[in-house]
DNA sequence: ATCAAGTCTGAAACTTGTTCTAGATTAGCG
DNA sequence: CGCTAATCTAGAACAAGTTTCAGACTTGAT
């Protein structure tokens, strides 16, 4: 029973089931050491060492630290996407769904903060090197986004207002990180990008 | 003639001529080097010798890589506000306006994309130490919008809006630096975000 | 079972950001 | 001028990401 996500990697050799194994314990020690102190917390040599792999194994597994982290929060956004799925989000307007679910999302989020620092500042530091694994994950953030829309078949001025939304999203997300927004104020900005979505409902003439 | 910049340092302690010279020389060198290969090309020894100072007295001006590049980024913003105030936008909207200042300040960051990157890679990746500076910066960026915006009294939706249109600008920028967004789709994005404007604009029922 | 190719390990080496130190220089002051 | 505190310099030292390498272990095919 080889659990195959839906959404995963493009699994270019199909790995063993040690190296399954080991990359599951890479990902987990990850996650772990990030949970704990943040992305500085998360040492490469400790990760090795956690995840009982050689320096240079967990190397050939994740080319840099960024790849790894970028790697864990694909990881962690498709268990969110899962739990999102299960309950959906009961607002009446799209918007206030899509809100709803950031802003859950967020308070996973600040559940775990340390954690989501890690995986914040890796994908946005992410030079072209990484350029594949973070679109992945923002493939993956459309996908949650479009969900909470409930619109199968967006526009594509709606697409330009999801891609605006993330943009918010992320960088919020940033700011809040760093200490210089506070909690109230991310919502608020969701809240405000998220009108968008209102001002593209379909029906309306475009420009 | 010592000339204080308007939006400057909090100036703690004033410097002596030697030391401002310095600085300056530190800030041009970085940005010399951020220019050739961005973010990793500036290097901290590199930095040293090309401005002829000790590694240790770098250290002393500013404390980290990252608070160098954040202050290179404040040294470059004052000079384009300077630049922009001369040619205000002159679309007819407000919204029209702001997407118009931003995609020049765009234009400007495409013919140096290597400082561009530099910079924009410290904002986002500092961490709550250079909480101050970064904070500096984004009132920068906040009073070039408002200025673009022709509103000297903004209400307070307005000033999220222009929070969200900041995030944007930041995201939309790493996006396309690391080769994940076209120069176009930047604009597309400007210039949807910029529409919240019009949303705010004042005499609207606030929800 | 055996062999070749590919993978993993442990350890050292290298790079670049950051810190530290001892001594030289400078600035401000009486 | 002569003193003292602060600053600057050169250079070593340290920390963590990354690379490299020789040898041991696995895997897949014959």
């Amino acid at each position: 029973m080889p659990a195959e996500a839906s959404t995963s990697r493009p699994a270019s050799p199909p790995l063993t089931e040690r190296q399954e194994a080991r990359r599951r314990r890479i990902l987990h020690a990850s996650a772990q050491l990030a949970s704990r102190g943040g992305f500085d917390a998360v040492q490469m040599r400790e990760v090795a060492e956690s995840s009982q792999v050689a320096l240079g194994t967990l190397y050939r597994y994740f080319p840099s630290k960024v790849h790894l982290l970028v790697a864990t929060m694909q990881d962690q956004l498709e268990h969110m996407h899962g739990t999102l799925r299960k309950k959906p989000p009961a607002g009446d307007t799209a918007a206030g769904r899509v809100a709803e679910t950031l802003m859950r999302a967020f308070r996973a989020l600040q559940r775990e903060p340390h954690l989501a620092d890690a995986m914040v500042r890796a994908l946005t530091f992410a030079d072209r090197s990484v350029s594949p694994e973070v679109d992945q994950v923002s493939r993956q953030t459309t996908a949650i986004i479009l969900d909470a829309m409930g619109q199968p078949d967006p526009t594509p001025e709606q697409l330009s207002a999801v891609r605006v939304i993330e943009h918010t999203w992320h960088s919020a997300l940033i700011t809040w990180l760093s200490g210089r927004a506070s909690i109230a104020q991310v919502k608020i900005d969701i809240e405000t990008v998220c009108r968008l979505i209102d001002l593209t409902e379909p029906g309306r003439p475009a420009r």
